[in-house]
DNA sequence: GCACATGTTCTCGG
DNA sequence: CCCGAGAACATGTG
């Protein structure tokens, strides 16, 4: 479900209902790795807090609270978050009542989200090492990230250390927009090259938050609304079927353990 | 049963 | 240290 345009959705619809609010209680489920704070922990920190801010780097989120401590979030791959409860649902592991009447409620089937409260002035190693986030980046870095690597171009958008934000579906599109083979080795696109796919992975991204996001399968903005930008993909999901350029039937291959989506003819 | 899934992280061998 | 392949995490869908 969630690359930067999911994430940057469902921040801007959690920031209102978060921000200014208080937290009055906090239900977890049972402790997984899915919490890197200890459940019980977790609420002890979070009860009582005022929230200030939800900023987003990349995939997380991060909410800083009235003592200046942090907590960080990520959807893993099947999580979300909702302004609204999922009564008897055994996926939901973390539920905040805030002040207001209002709630935020996060679902997440696999579990591979996390949960990670941060003590006032520290970090996080899974925040440290992360990468420009991909709407923030200027040619000159990211042109200069990519030359110092030797694996394919697919694999450096993917990898949240050189650039975040970046997942598989928009990794596809992107390199799809601007022409260039998954399969290319990093360091050996040009700079006009580099220049022009940092160019349409933001116009991709951006176009997405536009229409709210992917929903392949179960993604659904915190409202309960459905995302609208599946209907433009023109690569991701779409193997055998016609290049939307050239008719060309697209191409799929695995590079890094996912799967690739492009046009052999096209993209160089 | 099998293949595959919008993510991250670790191991192993080269 | 760099790189690629494969697996692990947990659960669902087709």
């Amino acid at each position: 479900m969630p690359e930067l345009p999911e994430v940057e959705v469902t921040r801007r619809q959690v920031e209102r209902v978060l921000v200014g609010a208080t937290i009055l209680k906090v239900w977890t489920s049972e402790p997984s790795y899915f919490f890197v704070t200890e459940p019980a922990l977790l609420k002890k920190r979070l009860r009582g807090r005022l929230v200030r801010a939800l900023t987003r780097h990349g995939k997380y989120m991060l909410a800083t609270f009235d003592d200046d401590s942090r907590l960080l979030l990520h959807l893993g791959m099947t999580g979300q978050l909702s302004t609204t409860d999922f009564p008897g649902d055994p996926h939901v592991h973390l539920r905040l009542e805030l002040s207001g009447n209002k709630g935020l409620f996060f679902r997440d089937v696999r579990k591979f989200g996390k949960v990670e409260w941060l003590r006032p002035g520290h970090s996080s190693p899974r925040l440290d090492k992360l990468g420009p986030d991909a709407l923030v980046v200027v040619p000159e870095e990211f042109y200069a990230r990519l030359s110092a690597r030797k694996i394919s171009i697919k694999q450096a958008l993917l990898d949240q250390s050189i650039l975040s934000g970046v997942g598989n579906i928009y990794a596809d599109e992107a390199l799809f927009a601007a022409r260039i083979l998954p399969e290319r080795a990093s360091h050996t696109l040009d700079q006009p090259e580099a220049k022009r796919l940092l160019r349409e992975v933001k116009r991709v991204l951006d176009k997405s938050i536009q229409h709210g996001g992917s929903t392949i399968n179960d993604y659904l903005q915190p409202d309960g609304e459905l995302g609208g930008y599946q209907n433009w993909h023109r690569v991701y999901g779409r193997t055998a079927e016609p290049c939307p350029r050239c008719r060309t039937a697209i191409s799929r291959v695995v590079l890094g353990g996912r799967s690739s989506h492009f046009c052999s003819s096209c993209q160089k």
